[in-house]
DNA sequence: CTGAAAGCGCTTACAG
DNA sequence: CTGAAAGCGCTTACAG
């Protein structure tokens, strides 16, 4: 209904075969010696009559969609949705369209999801796991569906993976924090706290503080519950037997349900209790106190990924099952400054 | 390769034809009487084989692609991330999966991304457009693709539009202002101002100042360079003829651009100048000064746009051509506090 | 209850 | 230089 015209009207309207208006359509004529006469009757046919490829049918006969499917937790998350954008123009350069699909870090939808875009064609997937065990995707990449990791991976030698040095970022915040003055951390981390990217975040900062001598705290909120949870964690802190005096936000949801909740008990940043987090956002540096943060490099773990990606769907095999670390940056702002002033 | 088991497949696996294979897989047994035991044999094929059915060559047999397009500015900027999540939402839920493009309010790359689409063959499209007059996207209509507007209309009696009632929004936040004590605003509107969005909150917000007898400037902020546009405007403001008391930011990036610029220039909001806008976001709640703002209706927006979207898809005409205006909520905070106080 | 056949709109050997 | 034919993997009248 949407599209009438297809390659035999115009064939016919010009009075040629369709195997030439796709010739020419297709870039081709040149090197089928096809006469520039032709051509431009053909193009004009085309102009004429508003001819618009059917995609669909192109796809079905050359076997590729050149449609990517781009998974992640919740697109409406201030980082997915960067990372969204930076995808968008990279595969658009190249031809691709993009399927952003959102999981709210459930494993079964996600793998719904996938197999719907598996079904749909899709030439490759990126995805933004929430699954524990590489198997399932495994199985999807051995079948041949070209798929690499971002932002989290499943352990080296089983699938490509391009994430931030999670580890590394965690370890700078602490380091700073020690540095600080600062010697009784409270971590909040997410329920759903296998998740490499997390649970590196924590442990390099925890390893830190270890390292020091130093108790370390560790507190898990809900992916859909952050913002309650955050509250009943910190209205609590002052009845807690282990006195945090500063916090550490595993992510930009928690960082700002952090301050949310914060500002509402009145509680004092850095004075009364200090805080740093994973993920800068916008807002961090310019608001009273500024805050300490670990910037993601996320245009360039979306260029390595579309890198490797395109590779996989170029057919050529990806040998090296290394995860691909790209560094962080550590912003320090007031929210972390020195305990004693 | 990545699909290699194809209904023949499954077929001859089970020993039948892939008419009934088909059917079975489109639950069409009961219709056609097929009896459970042949359904079970298939069914276990189905399984055994791990068939999954080509998405693509279903779309080219039955004329539909189960997909819509989804066209906005940026994908990145909060309001249309909040807007794309929750339109995934409500498409997925009817089996729809959605391609969302960023046109960075290029009329060019709009209709590039919207031919693009349509020769996927989407099913539907939801335009948040930069287009000024109706016409293109008028034919795109008219020659029979749904096509819902939102956020933005190209006037009544064109195509089917939701938007919020930005006229009315500017409005509330001009009327609070004037009770306020505010008397000299200075709007910080954008480049693309023939956007009906901003337009009508400038104007919304203009008029209520004109009828207080008021005068109000207002200044324009490139869609690529809000920052630094901001800046530029408010570094000089004290040098400015008309002295401002008051700023508004028709939306969230040009808001936010004002918060880091006012900060940057230890600009005491409010008492140096006050400062309100569009669009709500998360730290205004809890930043010090909280900040005036209005909440748009975005899941009421996304509804209605899938829902007239949905009756055009099933091919049902859309008559009344009347802009679908909803519903904005003034959020009153402290940026924006009595002048005197 | 089940199957053979046509056809969706393309692309691509193959033949001339 | 150009065309007839096959086929991508489905769905759907149509026939029995």
């Amino acid at each position: 209904m949407a599209n009438r015209v297809t390659l035999n009207h115009i064939a016919q309207h010009v009075g040629v075969s369709k195997t030439l208006v796709s010739l020419v359509l297709n870039g081709k004529a040149q090197q089928y010696g096809i006469s520039k006469q032709t051509c431009d009757k053909v193009l004009a046919a085309v102009k004429e009559l508003n001819y618009r490829p059917n995609k669909t049918a192109r796809s079905l006969r050359i076997g590729k969609t050149e449609t990517v499917g781009l998974i992640v937790s919740d697109i409406a998350n201030a980082f997915y949705a960067q990372m969204a954008r930076m995808f968008e123009d990279l595969a658009s350069a190249q031809g691709y369209s993009v399927i952003i699909c959102s999981t709210d870090e459930e494993v079964e939808k996600e793998q719904r999801l996938i197999t719907m875009l598996r079904n749909r064609q899709v030439d490759g997937l990126v995805v933004s796991t929430s699954q524990r065990e590489p198997e399932w995707l495994k199985a999807v990449y051995e079948s041949g569906t070209p798929l690499v990791l971002i932002d989290r991976h499943l352990g080296s030698d089983t699938l490509p993976a391009v994430v931030a040095d999670n580890r590394s970022g965690g370890a700078m915040l602490a380091h700073h924090l020690v540095e600080q003055g600062y010697n009784r951390p409270l971590v909040l981390g997410l329920s759903t706290n296998h998740i490499s990217s997390v649970a590196e975040r924590i442990d390099g900062f925890m390893d830190v503080f270890k390292e020091h001598g130093l108790p370390c705290a560790v507190r898990e909120v809900g992916f859909n519950t952050v913002q309650a949870d955050v509250d009943e964690l910190l209205v609590n802190l002052k009845a807690l037997p282990f006195k945090p005096d500063c916090l550490f936000a595993v992510n930009n949801n928690i960082a700002t349900a952090v301050l949310h909740s914060l500002a509402a008990s009145n509680v004092k940043i850095p004075s009364d209790m200090a805080m740093v987090c994973f993920d800068d956002l916008p807002y961090f540096s310019f608001i009273s106190p500024t805050i300490t943060a670990i910037e993601q490099p996320i245009a360039q773990m979306c260029s390595r990924a579309f890198e490797v990606l395109s590779q996989l769907m170029d057919g050529e095999s990806y040998l090296s099952h290394e995860v691909i670390r790209l560094p962080v940056k550590l912003n320090v702002r007031q929210s972390s400054q020195n305990k004693s002033k």
